[in-house]
DNA sequence: CCAGTTTGTTGCCAATCCCAACATATTACC
DNA sequence: GGTAATATGTTGGGATTGGCAACAAACTGG
């Protein structure tokens, strides 16, 4: 019910699993790119032509690509066709919060077709979301394809073997087995896993992280600080899918501990909430929140946000550390903090962090807008169409 | 001159590549084991029978592995004969340090023929590591088969693209390309990393972290801390090759600066010197130090063992946190503290790290003893032709 | 309209793995 | 001790699949 773990030890590879792989390939390119060309396929592939021709029309016998006539491109030669993803290629995304349920279909490529949020009075328990998702996607039934599975943005800890969601303090969840019950009500594969990974893999396919093999996603949300990270080109997921936690690690002795039980962590002092208050508002929105920092003189709040940044500063410096990354890109009200004063947490990276490290490091603030989360999910809810085209339909 | 990350985009596989994966995922194995049975080896790669027959004879002939006629196993049906590792298939493993450098010729498998420690007087510059390393492998070549190639595991940050040394504090090395002057003076191809990581990777293939997907390295050393991440069964290196780096995790607000140049490091408080000073001890060896800390009723001794326990409890919280191991494995002075009070680590982690994620971690100690770099940097030299077999010879 | 260039298309070839039938070596049982 | 049962090596044939080369098609540029 989820994407797979590589194997830990090696197995030996059939006839068919080098079509299996070429097929995927192929698709990933086209999913990837939202359209290219098979000339483009073959340089990227190395693959031959005519292998390519025939790839293709697999796929497109499989109703997962489409291929349409070629753009004018001014350029010598016989004109290559666009291969991109067939419209009727959809799957469902969700990702329940605190106040709201997003229900999206999304086409392969990461389109969001249509979105729907439904607000909610309180934090919705287990069965209220089953029952609310379940009758928007029979309401959005009517209007797009049939999809695929469904993918599921959970704010918490989300057991990668089975989509059991182990802990979501927001959200008061505990030990629900969310994507099975969805997968009862709906007829429809389901995945779950938790939201900030899933949006570190949105970035890493769609956003600020393409075509890097290491980076750490960092989201500030009302709800705490989430991360994700990619390494070697993959998401890190861990043994249980509990990885990326940077919302808990320590920065302080503060013996009080956070939603999620642990002392003296960063999700403590690096506080949407905090800073809102320090601005005075009530609420805002991410752009409303992050021009009231920009354009705020008052001290209390340049005390605030540099207070804030020197936390933030920490968590950064020991994900550079010990991982290495390319690129640390920041989202929601992290990336605030970071335009409010530009140049002070690279500053206080480079004081900090290992010199040698620090060598590529950029720090750089999400691509994906609202929906990055959605994108993730879809991401998930494809992940098996992508490792093996040929076993849909 | 160095592993291969997995590429970044996927690329197509040709016929060849099929051959290649699969007699790269015999030797890995009969490298693992150190000598299977072929009936074996078909049901670990699920190839067929006569596939692996082709396979392990065409590693025959290229001189990799051997077959021996089958041990009696008192089981019906025909026997199926051993297939190990051809002993004349050996790297040069070093590993040089601060008070001497250690050589070894290692055949696959995993076993160290023979093993040269040279030792210094102060610590050596590069060109002095080179003229030492030099001599001991042309020394050691009359008596073993000509080498396949050098890895070196070094105490410091190492560019994993080209092996050279960015940073080696306790060597006094700075952007030193070690390997490729090691490479011209040998004639070998030599690759080099960092002293823990290789750690790691060691006790992946053959000791605690045997089987296992995810887990973390911690090495305590006379010179620090050293750190290496498995993920995803594969070794996390990092943009540069340079992740793994715990020692420089902060735990405190203390100002001053590690050997590296980082504040409030985690290798401030948790030294080896310190708890030998606490006991009273000029010097002592692994052996020596464990016994007496596990002996000592001091209470000076106790407090100072504590100290350093709540440190070492910070960084496996984060680690915990960050990366949802399966086995967090201890080596050097950093498993006899955890010796000294059994259960103390495992409670602080408890206490601390996210309940979620604690559900299968298990702190251990290494099991691959003062060995353990040698076999890394063999490992490390191995790389190559585990991965193609085909392209060496 | 023709030369040059690039790419799709087609038919054939080679590599490699699977399969089935047979041979062989061991244990189990009478 | 001989025979049945079992497991595994060995051998020859077959199917799948990607590469290759020759040809056709579609575009640019003069």
């Amino acid at each position: 019910m989820n994407a797979e773990h590589p194997p830990a030890l090696p197995v030996g590879r059939g006839r068919d699993s080098l079509r299996r792989h070429n097929l995927a390939t192929v698709l990933e390119r086209v999913h990837h790119s939202g359209g290219v060309s098979r000339s483009r396929l073959t340089g990227a592939t190395g693959l031959n032509r005519s292998t390519i021709a025939a790839l293709v029309t697999e796929l497109v016998v499989r109703g997962l690509v489409e291929e349409v006539d070629p753009v004018t491109t001014n350029q010598v030669g016989r004109p290559s066709p666009i291969v991109r993803p067939d419209p009727r290629t959809v799957v469902i995304a969700v990702n329940p919060e605190v106040d709201a349920i997003s229900v999206a279909v999304v086409g392969l490529g990461g389109v969001v077709r249509e979105r729907v949020r439904r607000p909610m009075d309180a934090a919705p328990d287990v069965a209220q979301a089953v029952a609310v998702i379940t009758q928007t996607v029979d309401e959005l039934a009517g209007r797009h394809p049939a999809p695929l599975g469904m993918g599921i943005a959970v704010p918490g800890l989300v057991r990668a073997a089975d989509g059991l969601v182990r802990l979501a303090p927001h959200l008061g969840w505990r030990d629900e087995p969310l994507a099975a019950r969805l997968s009862r009500a709906t007829g429809l594969p389901v995945a779950a896993a938790n939201d900030a990974g899933l949006g570190a893999a949105a970035e890493h396919v769609f956003g600020a992280g393409r075509g890097l093999t290491d980076f750490v996603y960092l989201n500030g949300g009302a709800s705490g600080i989430g991360g994700g990270i990619i390494a070697g080109g993959v998401p890190l997921r861990g043994a249980g899918g509990y990885a990326g936690e940077f919302g808990h690690t320590l920065v302080t002795a503060r013996g009080d501990r956070d939603r999620a039980g642990a002392p003296g962590s960063v999700e403590l002092e690096l506080t949407r909430a905090t800073l809102l208050r320090a601005l005075g508002l009530d609420d805002a929105d991410a752009d409303g929140l992050e021009r009231a920092l920009v354009a705020s003189e008052s001290a209390d709040v340049a005390a605030e946000v540099d207070r804030q940044l020197a936390f933030l500063g920490v968590v950064l410096r020991n994900a550079v550390d010990i991982l290495n990354p390319q690129r640390i890109v920041l989202g929601g009200f992290l990336a605030s903090l970071d335009a409010a004063v530009p140049g002070r947490l690279d500053a206080l990276l480079r004081e900090q962090a290992l010199a040698v490290s620090l060598d590529e490091v950029r720090v750089v603030r999400a691509e994906l807008g609202s929906d990055i989360l959605l994108i993730g999910a879809a991401e998930l809810a494809f992940a098996g169409l992508l490792a093996d085209p040929a076993s849909v339909r």
